[in-house]
DNA sequence: ACCACAGTGGACCGGGCGGTCCAGAAAACC
DNA sequence: GGTTTTCTGGACCGCCCGGTCCACTGTGGT
């Protein structure tokens, strides 16, 4: 399939429209309808630029969320080097998780899209880059002395991605914040002593 | 709706089938016919017993399933009194997510049911429950002077539930299982610190 | 100017699935 | 034993929605 920059343009088009559908929206039952009348474009061409249909659209825009989901904590994440650095980081993810409420785009991804290969590649993807940068960020600490030598920097890391992606779920189905601030504070706390 | 001794137990059946093979299968897409199927009733009993439908039906299986998940910690969910009895809870959990691998029932009817006020209200009262526990064995410890007392005790029972949760998240979608434990050996050691 | 191919619109199809309906079997009650 | 209520089976309906198809309209290259 070669694309055209007006082909290029329209294919973007329907992965940036259905992302926004997603992000403010009941996530159940998203249809290819609903995409189609969204982005103000046809099913011939929502076919045309996605072949395999419904889950490879679905997975394009998956991967168009999870690269946002890094860089709205940037330029924190790629800098854990003091204190308060790690406080900006965690400010930035409870503005990011409290802005966006209960609608969680790749939640919502993720539970239309099942446990298809795809889908799961996606997300072990993003959770390992994020879990690196934590563990980059507790490294460089203990090099420079503020967090004691003896933290295992690889399962701490592990806990705050368990930490945030457990927060964000209660977030989800109570719309309290307060798990995600307390799973950050804590393991904050953790690396303090 | 007046049930005789038969119509509870064809009742019950049904939400154990439907219990049953929820833990067993893909969640996406299980259908009123499955269910008919497995449990060996029909169209009609179902709708007898369930008026409202698919959404009644799952939100009795969510509760029985809910039901479930504490008891399977107990008696160290009960009891977190000393060191020992936290570890062996840390293991029952560990084993029970461990035995259930990717297939998440409570899970799986919540990316069903979607997020309807029945379906927040089981979830949030499940996490109310477990979180309530967990703050208890917490304050007991510094009761006896195990854990220091300035620790907020709410706060760090309120990391566990996001760990967990977390940690359940992830295993679902990686398949690993050292999120899991990662997080709850962490806030552990918190804890002793 | 022409042609090949990308882009676009929308009618149409077919299966899946939640839900309805009713008729007959089985209990329960008097 | 008769009548009323509950229980059971399954045929049937209708909509929703993913996917197909094809005709038409740009657009870019030579």
């Amino acid at each position: 399939m070669a694309l055209t920059a007006k082909g290029r343009a329209t294919r973007q088009r329907i992965i940036e429209g259905a992302a926004a559908y997603l992000r403010s929206d009941d996530p159940a039952g998203v249809t290819l309808d609903d995409i189609r009348a969204i982005t103000g474009t046809s099913k011939g061409q929502i076919f045309h630029y996605f072949p395999d249909g419904k889950e490879e659209l679905f997975l394009a825009v998956a991967r168009y969320e999870a690269g946002r989901v890094l860089d709205d904590q940037q330029p924190h994440l790629g800098a854990l080097t003091t204190w308060s650095a790690w406080e900006r980081w965690r400010d930035a993810v409870i503005a990011r998780y409290h802005a966006q409420g209960r609608n969680c785009p790749l939640g919502a991804l993720m539970s239309q899209v099942g446990s298809t290969p795809g889908a799961a590649e996606v997300v072990t993807s993003l959770l390992n880059r994020w879990q690196f940068h934590v563990k980059e960020g507790i490294e460089e600490m203990q090099d420079t002395g503020l967090v004691r030598p003896d933290v295992n920097a690889d399962r701490v890391a592990a806990a705050f991605i368990a930490g945030i992606q457990g927060g964000v779920q209660v977030l989800r189905s109570t719309g309290s914040i307060a798990h995600l601030e307390a799973s950050l504070d804590t393991l904050i706390d953790h690396l303090r002593s």
